[in-house]
RNA sequence: GCCGGUGUGGCGCAGCUGGUAGCGCAGGCGACUUGUAAUCGUCAGGCCGUGGGUUCGAGUCCCACCACCGGCUCCA
């Protein structure tokens, strides 16, 4: 910030100063031009769009005077950056009419986040916002933006911040915490020191657009409320003040703004877009799968056509892990008390499991959450030799798990859920090899399923309560990072992200809108093994301490089949679609060669059935596209006479007339074999990524 | 768990300030016999989420609970 003071540059009358752009080339400007003056310099069009400048590698305001020697880069409202400075700008705005609507409202803050803004405030005498309260507030809004109230920086210390905000406790909090927190800013803080404008050591800034309203703020601004149009107020939400679940919860306004209608309206469309695809509203439409009532919140029925898709994931599954060197084992649904305490999950997340209940005088049983205490009681059935190591067991096991009443959403987060999890026990030696042949494993499998666009994520030792010795953590989380980076691809920290026992790296997806989905994890566990006396005796004859391998692909079965389906927006490729082909005869008296096509199709391993000709065939037609069918195969006169069939492939734009029946078959067959993506399903694919 | 919203036949919806439920699709039946995104007719289907309350009278108002939706917190 030092260089960007604003008395630098200023060289008084009649001087000038150079400045340099991001393509090298410089700029003579008289001293105390502004970046707004040298946008103006540069173009009409970039003076129309600016709406923040950055000097020398630091955001700022348009109307800063510019430093002599400067890098100076124009930021317009269309770049992510730009657009961010709009989005705070507007969500300043909103503060301000909602001050001017609940007199003494107390404001929180109010950050550019993803596609939009928000921003939280306290309401006096405990008021809450509601839906309606949307409207007038954007009414008051548009008011502020036609008055074209010009955003006003002031730097202030901190004593005459605090008098400034007298009457505002959130942002006395936050510039106290500025004052103690002088310089290093605790991780998690960063969010909450942004907000705060913290300035030049021991000073805040401060934006002020009327007189009537100033905020706390780093900036920048844009220069002027004007240029905030293309904005829409979107939800009323409850937030906890820091995100802390212990302190106020804040009532909070979500948003959206662009740079232009045109952008704003793409956006609302996206939108659209995604609910058109979101996994429980198609799972009604292809009637896959539903939540009735009387069962509960959070436990779902797999219709027939949805069960079959899920068999056939796991059918696939189950070969590849069989190939792959797994054993299948089960284990039952309960379990009493003891395991559970053994394991440590009752005094780490007994909250989120089911209560138990008491048999047999008093001996509690619990619903399982997980199912590794199983697989390790199996491996600890009988001695183990290293012979054995590593020793791979599998289950799709069905777990349950207490989520609070709020949480709850479609087949991505549920009370009861099937996980594809197996546990690899494997000597110390053998772990850096094992967890790099299993990503390999795991990548290929779920490309294998369509995904293709991955990153990885590394999710080290969170803070606070944990179990094991520093140098386990260390040893395991470098296990983890070597094979992550031998997969040639991204790998992000997340750090203090891992569980209380273990370090994990997890797979994380990009589906066909660019959305990402954590799916597989792998946890290194050294706790269990040891918590549960876990041995082998190795070749020396010693006994020695198996390492523990927790992984899942899917994640659960049934959150995987939402990402597929999402993915897909319910096209699913020829192999995992639940009907594969349909015949449709054009009029009755052809009912017995579509049987006979039918029969054929299903003799060559295709899932096919006929729509007999009680509809005109355009409805049928329709009705077939509608469900996704990814071949359709229409039977007339002229294909009777020549042995053909009129094949309509998902996706494509018209039929294919006078197929050779023959050659539609293998076509489907080889389609279906390969597990192609395409051609079936590329119609499903063609929306623009975000 | 917390904040806001919603809950009407299988699905999508209408039902104004309280007067006793309607539309489209889907479904059954009948006719039509159809060459590529909705043939016509007809019939049936509703404890208006559940339980209390106010009222002469509640889908409409009040309370509690349940479920779902959008967020927050959480997510082994």
């Amino acid at each position: 910030m030092s260089s960007a003071s604003p008395s630098s540059g200023a060289e008084g009358p009649g001087g000038s100063i150079t400045v340099e752009l991001p393509d090298g080339s410089t700029r003579r400007v008289p001293s105390g031009s502004t970046g707004a003056d040298l946008a103006a310099v540069i173009g009409r069009r970039l003076a129309r769009d600016a709406v923040a400048v950055e000097i020398d590698g630091e955001l700022a305001d348009l109307t800063r005077a510019l430093p002599d020697g400067a890098k100076v880069r124009v930021v317009v409202d269309a770049s992510e950056e730009g657009r961010a400075v709009l989005r705070h700008s507007t969500a300043h705005v909103l503060a301000q009419a909602v001050c001017s609507l609940w007199p003494g409202a107390a404001y929180a803050i109010g950050p550019p986040i993803a596609d939009g803004f928000y921003y939280d405030f306290e309401l006096p005498g405990g008021a809450r916002f509601h839906d309606e309260d949307l409207e007038r507030i954007e009414q008051r809004m548009r008011e502020i933006v036609e008055e074209d109230q010009p955003f006003v920086r002031e730097e202030h210390s901190i004593e005459s911040g605090l008098e400034l905000f007298a009457d505002q406790p959130f942002k006395r909090e936050i510039i106290e915490r500025v004052a103690t927190t002088a310089g290093a800013s605790e991780a998690g803080d960063e969010e909450l020191l942004a907000e705060a404008g913290r300035g030049a050591a021991g000073r805040v800034s401060a934006y002020r657009n009327s007189p009537a309203f100033v905020d706390l703020c780093r900036g920048p601004h844009v220069p002027s409320t004007g240029r905030l149009r293309h904005f829409r107020l979107t939800r009323v939400a409850g937030a906890y003040w820091r995100g802390d679940e212990h302190r106020a919860q804040l009532q909070r306004i979500y948003g959206t703004a662009w740079e232009s209608a045109q952008a704003l309206e793409e956006h609302l469309h996206r939108l659209e877009e995604a609910e058109r695809r979101d996994h429980r509203r198609l799972g009604v439409e292809l009637d896959l799968f539903s939540f009735p009532e009387e069962i509960g919140s959070g436990l779902a029925v797999f219709h027939p056509k949805g069960g079959l898709v899920r068999r056939i994931m796991e059918d696939y599954s189950r070969r590849r892990h069989e190939e792959a060197g797994y054993s299948f084992v089960t284990s039952p649904h309960i379990t009493k008390a003891g395991l559970f305490e053994t394991s440590g999950h009752l005094e780490w997340y007994a909250e989120g499991m089911f209560p138990p209940m008491e048999l047999d005088g008093g001996q509690r049983y619990y619903l399982k959450p997980m199912n590794c205490p199983f697989h390790i009681l199996i491996y600890r059935s009988r001695q183990r030799s290293y012979r054995e190591l590593p020793m791979r067991l599998f289950e799709f096991g069905n777990v349950y798990r207490y989520e609070k009443s709020g949480v709850v959403h479609g087949l991505t987060r549920v009370r009861g859920m099937t996980q594809d999890d197996a546990h690899i026990f494997c000597a110390r030696e053998q772990m850096a090899g094992e967890i790099t042949s299993l990503l390999t494993f795991v990548l290929d499998l779920l490309r294998d399923y369509g995904l293709s666009d991955f990153y990885l994520e590394l999710s080290t030792k969170p803070e606070g309560k944990v179990v094991g010795s520093d140098e386990d953590w260390e040893e395991a989380t470098a296990a983890l990072r070597v094979a992550g980076e031998s997969m040639g691809l991204e790998l992000v920290l997340d750090p203090g992200g891992g569980a209380f026992y273990a370090p994990k790296i997890s797979v994380q997806a990009r589906d066909a809108i660019g959305r990402t989905w954590q799916l597989s994890t792998i946890q290194v566990d050294l706790q269990l093994p040891q918590r549960f006396g876990l041995e082998y005796v190795s070749a020396d004859n010693a006994r020695r301490r198996p390492v523990m391998i927790h992984r899942a692909l899917f994640g659960s079965v049934e959150r995987f089949f939402a990402v597929l389906l999402e993915h897909y927006a319910g096209a699913f490729p020829t192999w995992l679609a639940p009907l594969q082909a349909r015949v449709l005869p054009v009029r009755d008296d052809h009912a017995e060669h579509a049987g006979r096509l039918a029969a054929d199709l299903t003799a060559a391993g295709l899932r096919a059935e006929v729509d007999p000709a009680s509809e005109p065939l355009g409805a049928r037609i329709r009705r077939g596209r509608m469900e996704k069918v990814p071949y359709l195969l229409v039977l007339g006169d002229d294909d009777v006479a020549a042995g053909t069939v009129g094949l309509n492939v998902r996706g494509a734009p018209s039929p294919e007339r006078g197929v050779p029946v023959a050659e539609a078959i293998a076509r489907i067959v080889t389609d279906a074999a390969s597990r192609a993506v395409s051609p079936a399903t590329a119609g499903a694919r063609r929306e623009p990524g975000q």
